[in-house]
DNA sequence: ATGGTTGTTCCACAA
């Protein structure tokens, strides 16, 4: 049964030595990892080798960066989103492992929203849509996952109003976010967890200031998306709150996701 | 209204 872990590691030089940790205690089939914040040539590719996992990474200098993982061979990769030639932002990496095809994708935040990066991340999650739907016509069950860096509904924010207008909130990029879902796409975690009044909240992002983290006050912005040929084979799908209290920890957490087969 | 945190890089910016 394949495990799969998605995890903004808010630089991997950073976190190394908590991620190994992480990796030999969870075992991931497939890791997908999110700000990486270093070029692909300074990924300590050979650590996690030492581990047994092959890596696609797509780096750039100080921001972003994304990397897929992975047990078995990754190949047929797909190192940008589409839609953009001029897009050099370090956002996307796609591959065939195993069965699957696995993308690693870090949605850009879009703050403030009345500046140009608000545009951006709308344009982008465009771009995702169109992709995505191209996704769905190759024949394999498809698992896209990451930093979304989308509220998806008011349950899954500590304060939805006080929210409402950030990039990470605003209706329209709610309303974005689910056209995607509306391809056909499961998103995991809110497929298993249906949310009753008095439910204890599920995040995977505190924010480092004001003390987010003891008083859980978070977001949960970091999802998968599951083609229905995935749905088909979920089974489980966690979040491991564990690391986020760890010290020197990444302000997001990992989110794992168990299929019934694939790889 | 302010100050609050972390990482990378350069004397800010992004989150």
């Amino acid at each position: 049964m394949p495990r799969l872990a998605t995890w903004n590691v808010n630089s991997i030089k950073a976190r190394l030595a908590s991620v190994l940790a992480w990796v030999e205690d969870v075992q991931p089939d497939i890791l997908l990892l999110q700000e990486l914040k270093c070029e692909a040539a300074g990924f300590p590719a050979d650590r996690f080798e030492a581990l047994g996992y092959q890596a696609a990474v797509v780096g750039q200098k100080s921001y972003n960066g994304v990397a897929l993982l992975a047990r078995a061979p990754i190949e047929d990769r797909l190192e940008q989103l589409p839609g953009d030639a001029d897009d050099r932002q370090a956002r996307y990496v796609e591959a065939t492992i195993g069965d699957l095809r696995v993308a690693s994708l870090y949605l850009p935040n879009g703050n403030p929203p009345e500046t140009s990066k608000y545009p951006y991340k709308l344009a982008w999650m465009a771009r995702l849509r169109r992709h995505a739907a191209d996704l769905l016509t190759n024949g394999r069950p498809v698992v896209l996952g990451g930093d979304y860096n989308v509220i998806p509904e008011p349950i899954d924010v500590y304060d939805p109003d006080g929210w409402r207008g950030d990039a990470l909130f605003r209706l329209e990029t709610r309303a974005a976010y689910r056209t995607v879902l509306h391809l056909g796409f499961t998103e995991a975690y809110r497929a298993l967890h249906a949310h009753r009044p008095g439910d204890v909240p599920a995040y995977t992002f505190w924010d480092y200031q004001g003390g987010r983290w003891p008083r859980d006050e978070g977001l949960r912005i970091d999802h998968f998306l599951l083609s229905p040929q995935a749905a088909d084979l979920l089974q489980a799908c966690t979040i491991d709150r564990r690391p986020r209290a760890w010290d020197k920890a990444s302000d997001h957490t990992p989110v794992v996701l168990e299929l019934a087969s694939g790889v």
